[in-house]
DNA sequence: AGCACGCCGACT
DNA sequence: GTCGGCGTGCTC
């Protein structure tokens, strides 16, 4: 028996099949998708099998056995490696790094160099050798003195260096004991030693923390280990994120006639084990995760599993809180915040079986289920499904293609599709449900535009509004809540000279710095740059600098001394660490604070019932972003924000403070009125031949220097103008928006096409060209298939 | 990715 | 003549 191994070497030039012959006593271990040991060339490397064959035609003589198998059951399902394939093919990516996406980090094979005294070192040899170690040296802990000792023996080969490898994450132990199950009991006079006995015997083993719980102390273990009752054992425990924290029980809620129809056409593709695209349209409010919850205890009805996505998992507790409590320990919970460790436990939970849900962000979208029944995308035109490294895949297109392999329901659920996603509801290739109405009597507030040009005119320059103000000094009085949004992170965006019109920027790239009080400097939000606020022009000498733009720093500034409340900020900046949203969000609430101010990240999901007021400070931010798709992030971002508001008994306002008032994204925003929007935005769209009429492709060209970037970007730009047809369109090469990131040029060409069949081909041997470009000219090629930001 | 192989310039 | 630069090719 042979095996086709992918090799853990992200290369293009072993981006290929290598065969291995299965050594007998390895027969039936050896599956495809289970994780090997492989000699490769030189060295031992990991590889994963992704077919299991009977012969081959290669000269047995270059046929090397597998070393060993990594673990008892594969880590990839047939259907996987399958995706894996399709995925690596259509977003030009090496297939070893689609796998290594599918599956969790702690996977990955770590390895260390150390010494070992070879059999027949010299006396001398060992003297030297035992000055570091008995039985062997990590290298990594010698210095360049050290290695000078050691130097003439390794090349002796009387000491030499072997590679270790060990798996990045070892399953988490705790301590704990167990039962001896001797017949003999303890003494009549011990009570508490009897009682643990019992317990341990009735429960299998237990940790000290839950024998602490139960409330014996660490003196009655150890009486019991001490009397030979017990023994010391390592329990093997999961990492439980959410540890700690209590959940309440959520009631099955009796579903609208809308919300009820959505549900039953859903369920009529269940039953037929058909696949089948749903477009759930509900506005804000309209229980759309009701009805998720509903189809999901469904599939599991029917002893499948569910893939549940949300677009950040960090910003939507309230989410998983309601499917905790509705599945309990069904749930497996999927974010990039979990540690490695955790990830691991999360996923070995899917992979076992012992988990039916799984909920989470954009790599949630391959929970290794053997079974899925649905997969749900919530908020499903949301740009964090797209990834933005490589591989640079979208979850939604790969949930289709799960969806598809499994014959099961695929449901997009949002306020405000995406526009290709309508567009498909359209034309019937997805059945559009709609949700119109919510289950309460809350009624969906219709917010008001105040033009900030006419507001300048009539010489008010701060960045509130008169009405704005008004209406925070009325929630303030009332002891209501608001939501103030600004899309723009820091405190000032930008200083200026007021002698010379000098705007300090980054050395590293061509955007302007930032302006951060907190430890007052200039940051780029674009690299990891800062400096020193200066004191006087770097032009001129002048000392009249002048902060221009707000951010929420400021702004959070401003509000505190104009109102004099109390302010909840949440940015990037104010939640980095683990854990920071949950606490900042309960802390807005739990503690009534008045306002919370934040840039986009505030603006989804958040469900609070005495938020009266959403105020957006600048609704022009994305607006004026050079990205095709400004308009429809600007209907979407303002839809979403509204929202917000009015969850309660009283009724929301909303504020939209802008310089566009007459822009289609914001008035229809303000009408509420999804459809219409997206006919407009669809003949911006058909004009300017944008998605969805036309498919994209972004490449981008980037290099330390700039006569490299614009020659390979021409070179490009002729070979695509080749091997596409001329009904496809190509713009560029030109610079991208921003030039310079991190001291790199960077230009880029976009590729518009409808159909082309044999650009795969192309665009994969322009990537092998660019991959050996790059080690010879500094120069790389990124491939961005389908991208979310051109820009 | 790493490593061997091999072909040209600067030395003992 | 030989040491060593790094371009090219290969790994089942």
């Amino acid at each position: 028996m042979y095996a086709s191994v992918i090799v853990a070497i992200s290369n293009k030039n072993v981006d290929r099949l290598f065969t291995y012959k299965i050594p007998e006593h390895l027969e039936d271990k050896i599956q495809p998708g289970s994780r090997v040991f492989v000699s490769f060339g030189p060295r031992m490397i990991q590889g994963f099998v992704v077919e299991v064959k009977n012969d081959t035609d290669l000269d047995p003589s270059k046929i090397k056995p597998i070393q060993k198998v990594m673990d008892v059951y594969p880590v990839l399902t047939k259907e996987l490696i399958h995706l894996s394939k399709k995925l690596a093919d259509y977003y030009v990516e090496r297939h070893i790094k689609v796998i290594e996406a599918i599956l969790p980090a702690a996977l990955k094979m770590k390895s260390r160099s150390v010494l070992k005294l070879s059999d027949d070192a010299s006396t001398i040899a060992r003297e030297t050798f035992k000055k570091f170690d008995d039985e062997k040296i990590d290298v990594k802990l010698l210095d360049m003195n050290d290695l000078k000792q050691l130097m003439p023996f390794i090349n002796s080969k009387e000491i030499i260096e072997e590679k270790e490898f060990s798996q990045h994450t070892k399953k988490k132990t705790r301590r704990g004991i167990e039962s001896n199950y001797l017949d003999i009991k303890p003494s009549s006079r011990a009570v508490k030693q009897i009682e643990l006995l019992e317990l341990v015997e009735e429960s299998g083993p237990l940790t000290y923390e839950q024998i602490e719980e139960e409330g014996y102390s660490i003196g009655v273990i150890n009486a019991l280990v001490d009397n030979g009752f017990c023994k010391k054992i390592d329990i093997l425990v999961e990492r439980d994120p959410y540890e700690g924290r209590v959940f309440y029980q959520d009631e099955k809620k009796i579903l609208t006639p809308e919300q009820q129809h959505a549900f039953d056409k859903i369920k009529k593709s269940i039953d037929d084990d058909t696949h089948e695209t749903f477009l759930l349209h509900g506005i804000t409010g309209s229980g759309k995760t009701e009805v998720y919850l509903q189809v999901i205890e469904e599939v599991l009805n029917r002893g499948e599993n569910a893939i549940m996505m949300v677009p950040e998992i960090a910003l939507t507790p309230q989410m998983v809180q309601r499917f905790k409590s509705r599945f309990g320990d069904d749930v497996a919970v999927i974010h990039s915040m979990l540690s490695h460790g955790e990830r691991y436990d999360e996923w070995r939970k899917i992979r076992e079986g012992r988990a039916r849900i799984s909920i989470g962000a954009r790599s949630n979208v391959f929970a290794a289920f053997q079974n899925v029944g649905c997969i749900i995308i919530d908020e499903e035109h949301e740009s964090t499904y797209k990834q933005n490294e490589r591989p640079y895949y979208h979850a939604r297109l790969v949930a289709k293609w799960r969806a598809e392999y499994y014959n099961c329901p695929l449901i997009l659920g949002s306020a405000t599709p995406s526009i290709e996603s309508y567009a498909r509801s359209e034309v019937g290739v997805y059945q559009r449900l709609e949700l119109t109405e919510r289950p309460t009597e809350q009624t969906v507030p219709t917010p008001e535009i105040v033009s900030m040009v006419k507001e300048r005119e009539d010489g008010n320059t701060s960045i509130i509004s008169r009405k704005l103000d008004m209406k925070i000094r009325d929630r303030i009085s009332k002891d209501e809540q608001m939501i103030l949004l600004l899309n723009r992170r820091g405190y000032a965006n930008f200083l200026v000279c007021q002698n010379c019109g000098h705007v300090p920027m980054c050395p590293n790239c061509d955007i302007s710095l930032t302006y951060h009080k907190s430890n007052n400097s200039l940051m780029c939000h674009y690299c990891a740059y800062e400096e020193p606020m200066p004191t006087k022009c770097g032009a001129c000498g002048e000392h009249d600098l002048s902060l221009r733009g707000t951010g929420t720093q400021k702004i959070e500034e401003i509000l505190r001394d104009t109102y004099n409340v109390d302010v909840v900020r949440m940015d990037i900046d104010t939640t980095r660490n683990k854990g920071a949203h949950e606490k900042l969000l309960s802390t807005f609430e739990k503690e009534n604070i008045p306002i919370l101010l934040g840039t986009q990240m505030i603006a989804k999901g958040l469900d609070f019932k005495n938020v009266t007021l959403v105020g957006v400070l600048n609704a022009d931010t994305i607006l004026n972003l050079p990205d095709f798709r400004a308009n429809e992030r600007t209907f979407q971002l303002l839809t979403q924000v509204s929202g917000r508001a009015g969850r309660g008994d009283v009724e929301g306002e909303v504020i939209f403070q802008t310089y566009n008032e007459d822009h289609y994204a914001i008035q229809f925003a303000k009408e509420n009125d999804y459809r219409s929007f997206y006919l407009r935005e669809m003949e911006y769209r058909k004009l300017a031949r944008y998605s969805p009429y036309y498919f994209h492709v972004l490449f981008t060209i980037s290099s330390e220097y700039q006569d490299r970037v614009i020659k390979a970007a021409s070179d490009i730009h002729t070979v695509i103008q080749k091997d596409v047809s001329n009904r496809s369109i190509l713009i560029g090469p030109s610079p991208s928006p921003i030039e310079r990131i991190q001291n790199k040029y960077r230009f880029q060409i976009i590729l518009k096409y409808k159909s082309e069949p044999e650009l795969f081909k192309v665009l994969h041997e322009l990537d092998n060209k660019y991959s050996k470009e790059y080690q010879k000219t500094q120069t790389s090629l990124r491939i961005d298939v389908d991208p979310e930001y051109i820009m």
